[in-house]
RNA sequence: GGCGGCGUAGCCAAGUGGUAAGGCAGAGGUCUGCAAAACCUCCAUCAUCGGUUCAACUCCGAUCGCCGCCUCCA
Protein backbone atom coordinates (compact mmCIF):
# COMPACT_ATOMS: atom_id res chain seq x y z
CA UNK A 1 0.00 0.00 0.00
CA UNK A 2 1.13 3.39 -0.81
CA UNK A 3 0.96 5.73 1.55
CA UNK A 4 1.51 9.76 0.62
CA UNK A 5 1.83 12.48 3.22
CA UNK A 6 -1.20 15.05 2.73
CA UNK A 7 0.14 18.62 3.00
CA UNK A 8 -4.10 18.98 2.81
CA UNK A 9 -4.27 17.09 6.41
CA UNK A 10 -0.49 17.01 7.70
CA UNK A 11 -0.22 13.09 7.72
CA UNK A 12 0.31 10.77 5.77
CA UNK A 13 -2.53 8.76 3.86
CA UNK A 14 -3.75 5.71 2.13
CA UNK A 15 -3.15 6.39 -1.46
CA UNK A 16 -6.52 5.66 -3.11
CA UNK A 17 -6.52 6.83 -6.82
CA UNK A 18 -9.86 8.77 -8.26
CA UNK A 19 -9.72 6.14 -10.47
CA UNK A 20 -9.30 2.29 -9.96
CA UNK A 21 -5.87 1.22 -11.83
CA UNK A 22 -5.06 5.05 -12.56
CA UNK A 23 -3.35 7.84 -11.42
CA UNK A 24 -3.16 11.80 -12.19
CA UNK A 25 -0.50 13.82 -11.26
CA UNK A 26 -0.42 17.48 -11.74
CA UNK A 27 2.71 19.11 -11.15
CA UNK A 28 3.30 23.17 -11.17
CA UNK A 29 6.13 23.99 -13.73
CA UNK A 30 7.94 26.97 -14.31
CA UNK A 31 7.00 30.49 -15.52
CA UNK A 32 9.43 30.73 -18.40
CA UNK A 33 11.17 33.83 -17.58
CA UNK A 34 14.84 32.71 -16.88
CA UNK A 35 16.57 29.61 -16.83
CA UNK A 36 15.80 27.01 -14.58
CA UNK A 37 18.15 26.41 -11.27
CA UNK A 38 18.34 23.85 -9.23
CA UNK A 39 15.34 24.18 -7.11
CA UNK A 40 13.30 24.60 -10.24
CA UNK A 41 14.70 20.97 -10.67
CA UNK A 42 13.67 19.05 -7.51
CA UNK A 43 10.18 18.82 -8.01
CA UNK A 44 11.07 18.06 -11.93
CA UNK A 45 12.55 15.06 -10.82
CA UNK A 46 10.83 14.42 -7.49
CA UNK A 47 6.93 13.90 -9.54
CA UNK A 48 8.52 11.97 -12.35
CA UNK A 49 10.15 9.83 -9.85
CA UNK A 50 6.79 9.17 -8.15
CA UNK A 51 5.70 8.55 -11.38
CA UNK A 52 7.79 6.20 -12.20
CA UNK A 53 6.82 3.66 -8.95
CA UNK A 54 3.54 4.31 -9.18
CA UNK A 55 3.53 3.24 -12.75
CA UNK A 56 5.84 0.06 -11.20
CA UNK A 57 2.70 -0.71 -8.72
CA UNK A 58 0.60 -1.07 -11.66
CA UNK A 59 -1.34 2.83 -11.91
CA UNK A 60 -1.27 4.25 -15.48
CA UNK A 61 0.00 7.17 -14.40
CA UNK A 62 -0.51 10.69 -16.11
CA UNK A 63 2.42 13.41 -15.09
CA UNK A 64 1.09 17.12 -16.00
CA UNK A 65 3.74 19.62 -15.73
CA UNK A 66 2.84 23.15 -16.90
CA UNK A 67 4.45 25.63 -18.64
CA UNK A 68 3.28 29.45 -17.40
CA UNK A 69 3.95 31.62 -20.71
CA UNK A 70 2.08 34.60 -20.01
CA UNK A 71 2.65 36.13 -16.71
CA UNK A 72 3.84 39.67 -15.10
CA UNK A 73 7.14 38.44 -14.87
CA UNK A 74 7.94 37.57 -18.51
CA UNK A 75 6.32 40.88 -19.14
CA UNK A 76 8.68 42.60 -16.96
CA UNK A 77 11.30 41.19 -18.31
CA UNK A 78 10.32 42.21 -21.79
CA UNK A 79 9.69 45.37 -20.76
CA UNK A 80 13.21 45.61 -19.19
CA UNK A 81 15.04 44.26 -22.61
CA UNK A 82 12.54 45.82 -24.54
CA UNK A 83 11.85 42.74 -26.35
CA UNK A 84 8.80 41.53 -26.90
CA UNK A 85 7.04 39.18 -24.10
CA UNK A 86 6.40 36.07 -26.38
CA UNK A 87 9.51 36.17 -27.72
CA UNK A 88 10.86 36.22 -24.26
CA UNK A 89 8.22 33.20 -23.09
CA UNK A 90 9.50 30.77 -26.23
CA UNK A 91 13.33 31.48 -25.64
CA UNK A 92 12.68 30.26 -21.92
CA UNK A 93 10.69 27.54 -22.71
CA UNK A 94 13.18 26.31 -25.21
CA UNK A 95 15.85 26.53 -22.60
CA UNK A 96 13.41 24.81 -19.95
CA UNK A 97 12.78 22.02 -22.11
CA UNK A 98 16.46 21.51 -23.23
CA UNK A 99 18.43 21.78 -19.99
CA UNK A 100 15.39 19.36 -18.01
CA UNK A 101 16.24 16.91 -20.69
CA UNK A 102 20.02 16.43 -19.41
CA UNK A 103 18.61 15.70 -16.33
CA UNK A 104 17.57 12.06 -19.05
CA UNK A 105 14.39 11.20 -17.28
CA UNK A 106 11.35 10.75 -19.09
CA UNK A 107 9.47 14.17 -19.60
CA UNK A 108 5.81 14.83 -17.86
CA UNK A 109 3.29 12.86 -20.24
CA UNK A 110 1.61 16.50 -21.33
CA UNK A 111 3.20 20.03 -20.94
CA UNK A 112 0.61 22.08 -21.11
CA UNK A 113 1.18 25.78 -21.66
CA UNK A 114 -1.47 28.91 -20.47
CA UNK A 115 -1.72 30.53 -23.73
CA UNK A 116 -2.83 27.13 -25.36
CA UNK A 117 -5.67 27.03 -22.17
CA UNK A 118 -7.12 30.29 -22.73
CA UNK A 119 -10.86 29.39 -23.22
CA UNK A 120 -11.17 27.41 -20.15
CA UNK A 121 -9.71 29.75 -17.97
CA UNK A 122 -12.52 32.27 -19.11
CA UNK A 123 -15.11 29.58 -19.12
CA UNK A 124 -13.50 29.19 -15.65
CA UNK A 125 -13.85 33.16 -14.92
CA UNK A 126 -16.90 32.60 -16.13
CA UNK A 127 -18.31 30.26 -13.86
CA UNK A 128 -16.66 32.15 -10.76
CA UNK A 129 -18.55 35.15 -11.58
CA UNK A 130 -21.70 33.36 -11.97
CA UNK A 131 -21.71 31.93 -8.49
CA UNK A 132 -20.84 35.48 -7.22
CA UNK A 133 -16.96 34.41 -6.27
CA UNK A 134 -15.87 36.81 -8.52
CA UNK A 135 -16.01 40.43 -9.90
CA UNK A 136 -15.04 42.67 -12.89
CA UNK A 137 -13.78 45.89 -12.24
CA UNK A 138 -11.99 47.74 -14.94
CA UNK A 139 -11.40 45.27 -17.44
CA UNK A 140 -10.40 43.04 -14.65
CA UNK A 141 -11.63 39.94 -12.47
CA UNK A 142 -10.96 39.33 -9.00
CA UNK A 143 -11.70 36.47 -6.61
CA UNK A 144 -14.21 36.99 -3.65
CA UNK A 145 -11.59 35.09 -1.33
CA UNK A 146 -14.33 36.14 1.74
CA UNK A 147 -16.87 33.69 -0.59
CA UNK A 148 -15.40 30.65 0.05
CA UNK A 149 -15.29 29.36 3.15
CA UNK A 150 -12.26 26.66 2.79
CA UNK A 151 -10.25 29.70 2.20
CA UNK A 152 -7.07 29.18 3.96
CA UNK A 153 -7.25 25.09 4.52
CA UNK A 154 -4.22 24.22 2.91
CA UNK A 155 -1.52 26.92 4.28
CA UNK A 156 -3.61 27.02 7.51
CA UNK A 157 -4.40 30.70 7.25
CA UNK A 158 -7.50 32.21 8.46
CA UNK A 159 -8.64 35.45 6.72
CA UNK A 160 -8.94 37.59 9.62
CA UNK A 161 -5.00 37.20 10.24
CA UNK A 162 -3.82 37.29 6.77
CA UNK A 163 -5.83 40.68 6.51
CA UNK A 164 -3.02 42.07 8.68
CA UNK A 165 0.17 41.69 6.58
CA UNK A 166 -1.50 42.14 3.28
CA UNK A 167 0.51 44.09 0.41
CA UNK A 168 -1.87 47.28 -0.31
CA UNK A 169 -1.67 47.68 -4.16
CA UNK A 170 -3.47 50.32 -5.77
CA UNK A 171 -5.45 47.84 -7.93
CA UNK A 172 -8.47 50.41 -7.79
CA UNK A 173 -10.61 47.84 -8.59
CA UNK A 174 -10.30 45.27 -6.18
CA UNK A 175 -13.22 45.04 -2.98
CA UNK A 176 -11.08 43.35 -0.45
CA UNK A 177 -7.08 43.37 -0.67
CA UNK A 178 -7.01 39.92 0.16
CA UNK A 179 -8.92 39.62 -3.18
CA UNK A 180 -6.50 38.50 -6.24
CA UNK A 181 -6.70 38.62 -10.42
CA UNK A 182 -7.88 36.17 -11.91
CA UNK A 183 -8.27 38.05 -15.50
CA UNK A 184 -6.02 40.99 -15.94
CA UNK A 185 -6.57 43.78 -18.21
CA UNK A 186 -4.25 44.07 -20.81
CA UNK A 187 -1.57 47.19 -20.89
CA UNK A 188 -1.10 48.15 -24.93
CA UNK A 189 2.17 46.07 -26.22
CA UNK A 190 1.02 43.04 -23.35
CA UNK A 191 0.16 39.64 -24.39
CA UNK A 192 -3.89 39.90 -24.57
CA UNK A 193 -6.36 37.81 -25.53
CA UNK A 194 -10.40 38.81 -26.26
CA UNK A 195 -12.86 38.07 -23.33
CA UNK A 196 -16.08 39.32 -22.49
CA UNK A 197 -13.83 41.80 -19.97
CA UNK A 198 -12.10 43.20 -22.45
CA UNK A 199 -8.75 42.21 -23.90
CA UNK A 200 -6.83 40.80 -21.19
CA UNK A 201 -4.80 37.81 -20.13
CA UNK A 202 -4.67 35.70 -17.28
CA UNK A 203 -3.94 36.17 -13.84
CA UNK A 204 -1.39 34.00 -11.92
CA UNK A 205 -3.01 30.79 -10.53
CA UNK A 206 -5.78 30.33 -12.70
CA UNK A 207 -3.74 29.20 -15.41
CA UNK A 208 -2.75 25.89 -12.81
CA UNK A 209 -6.44 25.44 -12.15
CA UNK A 210 -7.67 25.48 -15.84
CA UNK A 211 -4.52 23.25 -16.81
CA UNK A 212 -5.11 21.05 -14.05
CA UNK A 213 -8.63 20.32 -14.35
CA UNK A 214 -8.46 20.06 -18.51
CA UNK A 215 -5.93 17.40 -18.53
CA UNK A 216 -6.78 15.58 -15.58
CA UNK A 217 -10.61 16.18 -14.67
CA UNK A 218 -12.36 17.52 -11.47
CA UNK A 219 -11.09 15.58 -8.35
CA UNK A 220 -7.42 14.53 -9.71
CA UNK A 221 -5.22 12.41 -7.52
CA UNK A 222 -2.39 14.48 -6.83
CA UNK A 223 -0.97 17.99 -7.04
CA UNK A 224 2.51 18.81 -6.40
CA UNK A 225 5.21 21.68 -6.00
CA UNK A 226 7.64 23.80 -3.79
CA UNK A 227 6.77 24.23 -0.40
CA UNK A 228 6.71 28.21 -1.09
CA UNK A 229 3.68 27.90 -3.47
CA UNK A 230 1.07 26.91 -0.61
CA UNK A 231 0.72 30.06 -0.26
CA UNK A 232 -0.97 32.01 -2.18
CA UNK A 233 -0.43 29.59 -5.27
CA UNK A 234 -1.75 26.57 -4.23
CA UNK A 235 -4.82 28.19 -1.95
CA UNK A 236 -5.96 29.91 -5.04
CA UNK A 237 -5.89 27.13 -7.13
CA UNK A 238 -7.95 25.74 -4.50
CA UNK A 239 -10.02 28.06 -4.08
CA UNK A 240 -10.77 28.82 -7.50
CA UNK A 241 -11.43 26.02 -8.60
CA UNK A 242 -13.93 24.42 -5.68
CA UNK A 243 -15.37 27.68 -5.74
CA UNK A 244 -16.49 27.19 -9.63
CA UNK A 245 -18.25 24.13 -8.09
CA UNK A 246 -14.66 21.43 -9.26
CA UNK A 247 -13.58 19.58 -6.43
CA UNK A 248 -9.80 19.81 -6.78
CA UNK A 249 -6.72 17.99 -6.21
CA UNK A 250 -7.22 14.78 -3.67
CA UNK A 251 -3.73 15.16 -2.06
CA UNK A 252 -1.38 18.01 -2.15
CA UNK A 253 2.52 16.97 -1.95
CA UNK A 254 5.46 19.46 -1.21
CA UNK A 255 9.17 19.25 -2.03
CA UNK A 256 11.30 21.17 0.32
CA UNK A 257 13.60 23.58 -0.69
CA UNK A 258 16.83 23.33 -1.88
CA UNK A 259 19.40 25.58 0.20
CA UNK A 260 22.37 27.52 -0.54
CA UNK A 261 25.06 28.47 2.62
CA UNK A 262 21.71 28.20 4.38
CA UNK A 263 19.52 30.08 2.92
CA UNK A 264 16.45 29.10 0.14
CA UNK A 265 17.65 29.16 -3.55
CA UNK A 266 15.99 32.09 -4.85
CA UNK A 267 16.78 34.28 -7.31
CA UNK A 268 15.59 37.18 -5.50
CA UNK A 269 18.37 36.38 -3.00
CA UNK A 270 20.79 35.41 -5.95
CA UNK A 271 22.02 32.59 -4.67
CA UNK A 272 21.29 30.52 -7.64
CA UNK A 273 22.97 27.98 -9.25
CA UNK A 274 21.56 26.65 -12.73
CA UNK A 275 20.89 23.39 -13.74
CA UNK A 276 22.34 23.66 -16.70
CA UNK A 277 25.64 24.61 -14.98
CA UNK A 278 25.69 21.54 -12.78
CA UNK A 279 25.14 19.41 -15.11
CA UNK A 280 28.21 20.40 -17.02
CA UNK A 281 30.05 19.61 -14.23
CA UNK A 282 28.20 16.21 -13.33
CA UNK A 283 26.58 13.85 -14.76
CA UNK A 284 23.07 13.46 -14.97
CA UNK A 285 23.04 10.15 -12.73
CA UNK A 286 24.66 12.25 -10.09
CA UNK A 287 22.35 14.72 -9.99
CA UNK A 288 20.00 12.13 -9.81
CA UNK A 289 21.58 10.57 -7.02
CA UNK A 290 21.99 13.95 -5.02
CA UNK A 291 18.18 14.95 -5.18
CA UNK A 292 17.23 11.56 -3.89
CA UNK A 293 19.38 10.38 -1.10
CA UNK A 294 17.55 13.30 0.85
CA UNK A 295 13.85 12.67 1.21
CA UNK A 296 11.75 15.07 -0.89
CA UNK A 297 10.07 16.91 1.80
CA UNK A 298 13.38 17.85 3.57
CA UNK A 299 15.47 21.05 2.89
CA UNK A 300 18.34 20.08 0.64
CA UNK A 301 21.29 21.90 0.72
CA UNK A 302 23.20 22.77 -2.26
CA UNK A 303 27.00 22.19 -2.37
CA UNK A 304 29.74 21.07 -4.62
CA UNK A 305 30.64 19.08 -1.63
CA UNK A 306 27.27 17.70 -1.30
CA UNK A 307 27.43 16.68 -5.22
CA UNK A 308 31.19 14.97 -4.87
CA UNK A 309 29.65 13.32 -2.06
CA UNK A 310 26.97 11.90 -4.24
CA UNK A 311 29.25 11.19 -6.92
CA UNK A 312 31.39 9.21 -4.22
CA UNK A 313 28.20 7.13 -3.63
CA UNK A 314 27.35 6.08 -6.90
CA UNK A 315 31.03 5.27 -7.52
CA UNK A 316 30.31 2.52 -4.87
CA UNK A 317 27.38 1.36 -6.64
CA UNK A 318 29.12 1.36 -10.18
CA UNK A 319 32.01 -0.50 -8.77
CA UNK A 320 29.71 -3.02 -7.09
CA UNK A 321 28.09 -3.47 -10.74
CA UNK A 322 31.38 -3.50 -12.19
CA UNK A 323 32.81 -6.38 -9.93
CA UNK A 324 29.28 -8.53 -10.26
CA UNK A 325 30.19 -8.28 -13.84
CA UNK A 326 33.71 -9.07 -13.53
CA UNK A 327 33.17 -11.67 -11.17
CA UNK A 328 30.43 -13.42 -13.11
CA UNK A 329 32.61 -13.25 -16.51
CA UNK A 330 35.47 -14.79 -14.42
CA UNK A 331 33.37 -17.53 -13.02
CA UNK A 332 35.48 -20.15 -14.11
CA UNK A 333 38.31 -19.07 -12.51
CA UNK A 334 36.33 -19.71 -9.34
CA UNK A 335 38.15 -21.93 -6.63
CA UNK A 336 34.87 -23.37 -5.85
CA UNK A 337 31.14 -22.72 -7.57
CA UNK A 338 27.60 -23.54 -5.88
CA UNK A 339 24.75 -22.42 -4.72
CA UNK A 340 24.32 -19.62 -2.07
CA UNK A 341 20.88 -19.46 -0.91
CA UNK A 342 21.19 -16.55 1.19
CA UNK A 343 22.83 -14.04 -0.93
CA UNK A 344 19.75 -14.97 -3.07
CA UNK A 345 17.38 -14.67 -0.29
CA UNK A 346 18.87 -11.06 0.36
CA UNK A 347 18.78 -9.92 -3.13
CA UNK A 348 14.93 -10.64 -2.64
CA UNK A 349 14.53 -9.05 0.51
CA UNK A 350 16.31 -6.11 -0.16
CA UNK A 351 14.04 -5.33 -3.14
CA UNK A 352 11.07 -6.00 -1.06
CA UNK A 353 12.55 -3.50 1.90
CA UNK A 354 13.57 -0.62 -1.33
CA UNK A 355 9.47 -1.20 -1.99
CA UNK A 356 8.60 -0.45 1.24
CA UNK A 357 10.74 2.45 1.56
CA UNK A 358 9.47 3.60 -1.88
CA UNK A 359 5.81 3.08 -0.38
CA UNK A 360 5.92 4.68 2.30
CA UNK A 361 5.69 8.74 1.17
CA UNK A 362 8.60 8.21 -1.17
CA UNK A 363 11.22 7.89 0.89
CA UNK A 364 13.90 7.48 -1.74
CA UNK A 365 16.86 8.09 0.72
CA UNK A 366 15.52 4.97 2.54
CA UNK A 367 15.33 3.68 -0.29
CA UNK A 368 18.91 4.32 -1.46
CA UNK A 369 20.21 2.78 1.41
CA UNK A 370 19.02 -0.27 1.24
CA UNK A 371 20.40 -0.37 -2.03
CA UNK A 372 23.84 -0.07 -0.42
CA UNK A 373 23.02 -2.55 2.39
CA UNK A 374 22.95 -4.58 -0.18
CA UNK A 375 26.07 -3.77 -1.71
CA UNK A 376 27.92 -3.98 1.84
CA UNK A 377 26.41 -7.48 1.75
CA UNK A 378 27.53 -8.63 -1.37
CA UNK A 379 30.82 -7.61 -0.71
CA UNK A 380 31.03 -9.49 2.11
CA UNK A 381 30.15 -12.56 0.68
CA UNK A 382 32.63 -11.76 -1.72
CA UNK A 383 34.99 -12.20 0.40
CA UNK A 384 34.03 -14.88 1.82
CA UNK A 385 33.91 -16.50 -1.30
CA UNK A 386 37.98 -15.01 -2.03
CA UNK A 387 38.57 -16.63 1.24
CA UNK A 388 37.18 -20.12 0.15
CA UNK A 389 34.18 -20.40 2.65
CA UNK A 390 31.33 -20.44 0.49
CA UNK A 391 30.89 -21.17 -3.16
CA UNK A 392 30.93 -18.59 -6.09
CA UNK A 393 26.62 -18.54 -7.05
CA UNK A 394 26.96 -16.82 -10.47
CA UNK A 395 22.71 -16.89 -10.34
CA UNK A 396 22.84 -15.27 -6.75
CA UNK A 397 25.12 -12.98 -7.88
CA UNK A 398 22.79 -11.86 -11.48
CA UNK A 399 19.85 -11.63 -8.93
CA UNK A 400 21.93 -8.67 -7.02
CA UNK A 401 22.39 -6.92 -10.37
CA UNK A 402 18.77 -7.25 -11.67
CA UNK A 403 17.58 -6.11 -7.75
CA UNK A 404 20.69 -3.00 -8.12
CA UNK A 405 19.72 -2.02 -11.71
CA UNK A 406 15.86 -2.13 -11.33
CA UNK A 407 15.89 -0.11 -8.58
CA UNK A 408 17.83 2.14 -9.80
CA UNK A 409 15.66 1.82 -12.73
CA UNK A 410 12.39 2.73 -10.26
CA UNK A 411 14.31 6.44 -9.11
CA UNK A 412 15.46 7.00 -12.92
CA UNK A 413 18.93 6.56 -12.24
CA UNK A 414 20.84 4.72 -15.25
CA UNK A 415 22.27 1.82 -14.48
CA UNK A 416 26.22 2.90 -13.65
CA UNK A 417 27.80 3.22 -17.14
CA UNK A 418 31.16 2.50 -15.62
CA UNK A 419 29.60 -0.51 -15.42
CA UNK A 420 29.56 -1.41 -19.03
CA UNK A 421 33.16 -0.63 -19.46
CA UNK A 422 34.47 -2.45 -17.14
CA UNK A 423 35.75 -5.13 -19.37
CA UNK A 424 36.50 -8.34 -17.77
CA UNK A 425 39.79 -10.60 -19.00
CA UNK A 426 37.69 -13.20 -19.39
CA UNK A 427 34.95 -12.42 -21.72
CA UNK A 428 35.19 -14.72 -24.76
CA UNK A 429 36.85 -12.63 -26.83
CA UNK A 430 39.18 -12.17 -23.77
CA UNK A 431 39.39 -15.61 -23.52
CA UNK A 432 40.76 -16.38 -27.30
CA UNK A 433 42.89 -13.24 -26.88
CA UNK A 434 44.88 -15.09 -24.14
CA UNK A 435 45.41 -18.03 -26.10
CA UNK A 436 47.03 -16.20 -29.23
CA UNK A 437 49.05 -14.29 -26.19
CA UNK A 438 50.46 -16.94 -24.46
CA UNK A 439 50.93 -18.99 -27.70
CA UNK A 440 52.48 -16.04 -29.03
CA UNK A 441 54.42 -14.04 -26.56
CA UNK A 442 57.22 -13.11 -28.33
CA UNK A 443 55.27 -11.07 -30.37
CA UNK A 444 54.71 -8.32 -28.20
CA UNK A 445 58.40 -6.78 -27.62
CA UNK A 446 57.57 -6.56 -31.39
CA UNK A 447 54.75 -4.85 -31.66
CA UNK A 448 56.02 -2.33 -28.72
CA UNK A 449 58.90 -1.47 -30.65
CA UNK A 450 56.58 -1.12 -33.67
CA UNK A 451 54.24 1.68 -32.16
CA UNK A 452 55.68 4.45 -30.30
CA UNK A 453 56.10 2.56 -26.93
CA UNK A 454 52.41 3.40 -25.68
CA UNK A 455 50.41 0.41 -24.25
CA UNK A 456 47.41 1.78 -26.89
CA UNK A 457 49.15 1.03 -29.95
CA UNK A 458 50.35 -2.22 -28.68
CA UNK A 459 46.88 -2.59 -28.37
CA UNK A 460 45.71 -1.48 -31.45
CA UNK A 461 47.70 -4.17 -33.58
CA UNK A 462 46.76 -6.94 -31.65
CA UNK A 463 42.77 -5.75 -31.30
CA UNK A 464 42.89 -5.53 -34.59
CA UNK A 465 44.13 -8.92 -34.98
CA UNK A 466 42.42 -10.47 -32.48
CA UNK A 467 39.34 -8.23 -32.32
CA UNK A 468 39.39 -8.24 -29.07
CA UNK A 469 38.50 -4.97 -26.82
CA UNK A 470 41.62 -2.95 -26.34
CA UNK A 471 40.86 -2.37 -22.84
CA UNK A 472 40.80 -6.01 -22.61
CA UNK A 473 43.76 -6.58 -24.32
CA UNK A 474 45.58 -4.84 -22.09
CA UNK A 475 44.41 -6.11 -19.27
CA UNK A 476 45.59 -9.87 -20.47
CA UNK A 477 49.17 -7.74 -21.27
CA UNK A 478 49.37 -7.39 -18.14
CA UNK A 479 48.47 -10.58 -16.48
CA UNK A 480 51.29 -11.57 -18.83
CA UNK A 481 53.90 -9.02 -17.15
CA UNK A 482 52.46 -9.76 -13.93
CA UNK A 483 52.91 -13.99 -14.27
CA UNK A 484 56.45 -13.34 -15.32
CA UNK A 485 56.96 -10.80 -12.52
CA UNK A 486 58.48 -8.14 -14.67
CA UNK A 487 56.70 -5.65 -12.36
CA UNK A 488 58.46 -2.67 -14.19
CA UNK A 489 56.81 -3.32 -17.02
CA UNK A 490 53.35 -4.15 -15.34
CA UNK A 491 53.45 -1.08 -13.51
CA UNK A 492 54.14 0.86 -16.51
CA UNK A 493 51.03 -0.27 -18.35
CA UNK A 494 49.08 0.32 -15.28
CA UNK A 495 50.22 4.25 -15.42
CA UNK A 496 49.64 4.42 -19.03
CA UNK A 497 46.20 2.77 -18.70
CA UNK A 498 45.67 5.07 -16.01
CA UNK A 499 46.32 7.93 -17.90
CA UNK A 500 44.20 6.36 -20.51
CA UNK A 501 41.66 7.09 -18.09
CA UNK A 502 40.97 3.46 -16.36
CA UNK A 503 41.30 2.65 -13.03
CA UNK A 504 43.60 -0.75 -12.62
CA UNK A 505 43.12 -3.30 -10.19
CA UNK A 506 44.32 -6.56 -10.02
CA UNK A 507 41.81 -9.60 -8.30
CA UNK A 508 42.44 -13.23 -8.13
CA UNK A 509 40.35 -13.48 -11.68
CA UNK A 510 43.16 -11.24 -13.27
CA UNK A 511 43.62 -7.72 -14.05
CA UNK A 512 40.16 -5.41 -13.80
CA UNK A 513 39.61 -2.01 -14.79
CA UNK A 514 37.35 0.63 -14.61
CA UNK A 515 36.66 3.58 -16.61
CA UNK A 516 37.12 6.72 -14.53
CA UNK A 517 33.89 8.56 -14.39
C1' G B 1 2.86 39.16 14.97
C1' G B 2 0.22 34.62 12.44
C1' C B 3 1.00 29.70 10.14
C1' G B 4 4.29 25.55 9.21
C1' G B 5 8.79 22.74 9.40
C1' C B 6 13.52 21.25 11.25
C1' G B 7 17.46 20.13 15.16
C1' U B 8 20.21 12.09 14.80
C1' A B 9 28.00 10.53 14.90
C1' G B 10 33.50 15.03 11.95
C1' C B 11 30.07 15.97 7.53
C1' C B 12 25.53 14.16 4.95
C1' A B 13 21.21 11.28 5.93
C1' A B 14 17.17 7.17 6.98
C1' G B 15 14.43 5.37 11.03
C1' U B 16 11.27 2.63 14.99
C1' G B 17 7.65 2.98 21.77
C1' G B 18 11.70 -1.70 23.52
C1' U B 19 18.49 0.53 23.65
C1' A B 20 19.96 3.78 16.27
C1' A B 21 20.05 2.00 8.03
C1' G B 22 23.25 3.85 4.65
C1' G B 23 26.98 7.30 2.20
C1' C B 24 31.45 10.39 2.74
C1' A B 25 35.68 11.24 5.83
C1' G B 26 39.03 9.25 9.97
C1' A B 27 42.05 5.38 13.02
C1' G B 28 43.91 0.37 13.21
C1' G B 29 44.13 -4.41 10.73
C1' U B 30 43.65 -8.32 6.54
C1' C B 31 44.55 -9.21 1.41
C1' U B 32 48.28 -7.39 -2.45
C1' G B 33 55.11 -7.74 -5.78
C1' C B 34 53.64 -2.40 -5.18
C1' A B 35 48.97 -0.11 -5.71
C1' A B 36 43.77 0.14 -6.10
C1' A B 37 39.29 -1.94 -4.67
C1' A B 38 37.17 -4.90 -1.06
C1' C B 39 36.70 -7.01 3.78
C1' C B 40 37.28 -6.82 9.40
C1' U B 41 37.49 -3.73 13.91
C1' C B 42 36.72 1.17 16.20
C1' C B 43 33.88 6.05 16.07
C1' A B 44 26.31 8.74 18.36
C1' U B 45 22.34 7.27 23.64
C1' C B 46 19.31 10.92 18.77
C1' A B 47 19.40 20.11 20.75
C1' U B 48 18.07 21.07 26.22
C1' C B 49 14.69 20.44 30.38
C1' G B 50 10.40 18.21 32.27
C1' G B 51 6.04 14.73 31.80
C1' U B 52 3.30 10.07 30.21
C1' U B 53 4.86 4.76 30.01
C1' C B 54 7.25 -1.43 32.46
C1' A B 55 10.09 1.02 28.39
C1' A B 56 11.01 7.16 24.35
C1' C B 57 15.32 9.16 20.04
C1' U B 58 10.33 7.85 18.61
C1' C B 59 4.05 10.49 22.45
C1' C B 60 2.94 15.34 25.31
C1' G B 61 4.64 20.23 27.25
C1' A B 62 8.32 23.97 27.72
C1' U B 63 13.06 26.18 26.36
C1' C B 64 16.98 27.30 22.95
C1' G B 65 18.72 27.40 17.89
C1' C B 66 17.82 27.23 12.60
C1' C B 67 14.62 27.47 8.23
C1' G B 68 10.22 28.36 5.14
C1' C B 69 5.48 30.93 4.05
C1' C B 70 2.45 35.28 5.16
C1' U B 71 5.28 39.95 -1.23
C1' C B 72 7.59 37.20 -6.68
C1' C B 73 9.50 32.33 -5.80
C1' A B 74 10.00 25.15 -7.29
Amino acid sequence: MIRLFNSLTHQKEPFEPRDAGKAGIYCCGPTVYNLVHVGNARPYVTFAVLRSWLRHRRLETTLVTNITDVDDKIIAKANAEGRDATAIAEEYTAAYIADTDRLGIPRPDVEPRATETIPEIIDLVCQLIAGGHAYAAHGSVYFRVRSFAGYGKLSKQRIDELDEGVRVDNEPGKADPLDFAVWKAAKSGEPAWESPWGRGRPGWHIECSAMGLRYLGAGFDVHGGGRDLIFPHHENEIAQSEAAGLPFAKVWMHNGMIRSEGEKMAKSVGNIFLLREVLDRYEPAVVLMYFLTTHYRSPLEFSTGKLDEAKAAYARLRDALGDIDFRVANAAKAALLGECPDLTLRATAARLAFAERMDDDLNTAGAVGELFALVSETYRYLSEVDRGETPLDVEALRSVRRVLTESLGHLLIPAPSGAAEITPAGTVAGNEALACVTGDVALLPAARLAGDGRWDDIVLVYADRLGCADASYACLLRDHYRVEKQWSDADRLRDEMQEAGFEVRDTSQGTQVVRKS
